[in-house]
RNA sequence: GGCCACGUGGCGAAGUGGGAACGCAGGGGUCUGCAAAACCUCGAUGAGUCGGUUCAAUCCCGGCCGUGGCCU
């Protein structure tokens, strides 16, 4: 019998962190993170990370279980236990296929532990990797090959993989540069064609997948006052942070939120419009917020930033219902509705594989 | 009242006497190690409007309407 899991998804500010937690709380289960943005220490505000705390783990200390990515606290979250937040630093590479190995160590962690996994998350891509158990190839990313190969041309380099594997190039999106770049990666690295090592494995576990739906304009409306919040709370002065460590251009400043502000703030140091040195959180904030030391200029420019962070975001949810909409999987329910029953049936079901 | 300018898809905006660029927004889609990423794709049978010139008009001419500016 394959163990039950439960997977939350939805676009990006439906509700699914709150659902999650509870069904948690009625389940017992524990939540795990599908979020490619929330495993960035530190990255809490623009990531929408839930707000909990770090406490000693009292589940972990018999040490039975090998842990790929030991740690000696739990991170809570209105008392129900979340995996997969902040396990890298931002210059730190994570990739689907550390989150598969990831994920699958916890759920079998929880398993063990006699509660109910609970995936929550909008990263399709990650999710799937669990949920269809794809064999993500076992050839990491190889920095250097990769380096050389992006200085090439995407026609250049397409005719060299079409020579190597003429299948996968009927396959692959043939305008999509890092598509092409990896599979070149992999086919050179490991000699054999990429296109032959795109397996999936027997699903592992026993999933039940709920959808959160609700109307496109609620959505928008929750993702304005989001974003709204999320600048309230301080998003610039977390995006400064980190901009001062790590610039703009590593991959986790590449996140919504931090790539438009990050990308105001340059603006305003390279003008030398507004000294960045002082009391930060007093001298930014947009127009409409109390504070008197930003110029008018600097203002309007954060307030189109944050405009941009909206856009975006919607862009983003879009593009998120595209990818759930194809999986028939999912069972919809609207915001609000009861998952007692679906649930109670799930649980009660035995699995006969 | 007179003079001048302008009137192009939801917004912004080019250009041309003979197939209406582009950007943004919006819709649809792809996805096997960067996925909040990367990539693909679709929208004006018609240019304020009515006439005229021309083989041909969004582009030239005129009337009307509208908008902005200037003048008395």
């Amino acid at each position: 019998m394959k163990p039950k899991v439960i997977a939350i998804v939805g676009p990006t500010a439906s509700g699914k962190t709150r659902l999650g937690i509870e069904i948690a709380k009625r389940w017992n289960g524990e939540v795990i993170s599908v979020d490619s943005r929330q495993v960035y220490r530190g990255m809490d505000i623009g990531t929408a990370k839930p707000e909990g705390t770090w406490v000693e783990s009292e589940i972990e200390k018999d040490g039975s279980i090998k842990q790929l990515f030991g740690s000696r606290k739990t991170f809570l979250v209105d008392g129900v236990t979340h995996w997969g937040i902040d396990l890298v630093t931002p210059d730190e590479p994570f990739s689907a296929a550390d989150f598969k190995a990831y994920a699958t160590e916890k759920i079998n962690e929880i398993f063990v532990r006699g509660r109910l996994p609970i995936l929550v998350g909008g990263t399709g891509f990650w999710l799937k990797t669990i949920i269809d158990n794809l064999d993500l190839t076992s050839t990491p990313g190889d920095p250097a090959l990769r380096a050389e190969l992006e200085s090439r041309t995407l026609g250049d380099l397409f005719h060299e993989y079409k020579q190597l594997d003429p299948e996968g190039a009927e396959l692959i999106d043939k305008q999509n540069k890092r598509r092409v770049v990896r599979a070149l990666e992999v086919t050179k690295l490991t000699g054999k064609p990429w296109s032959e090592q795109q397996t999936a494995g027997e699903q592992l576990y026993d999933v039940l997948q709920i959808g959160l739906l609700l109307p496109r304009e609620e959505l928008i409306e929750r993702i304005d006052s989001r974003v709204e919040e999320m600048v309230a709370r301080g998003l610039v002065d977390e995006v400064r942070r980190f901009k001062d460590t790590y610039g703009c251009e590593c991959e986790s400043m590449t996140g919504i939120g931090y790539r438009q502000v990050c990308a105001f703030l340059s603006d305003i140091t390279s003008l030398g419009a507004v000294d960045i040195s002082g009391t930060r959180s007093e001298q930014l904030c947009p127009i409409g917020h109390n504070c008197s030391l930003a110029s008018f200029a600097d203002r309007t420019k954060l307030n189109a930033a944050i405009e941009d962070v909206k856009r975006d975001t919607r862009a983003y949810a879009k593009r998120q219902m595209t990818w759930f909409k194809r999986d028939s999987r999912i069972v919809w329910v609207n915001l609000g509705d009861s998952t007692e029953n679906l649930i109670k049936r799930f649980l009660e079901n035995r699995s006969n594989t």
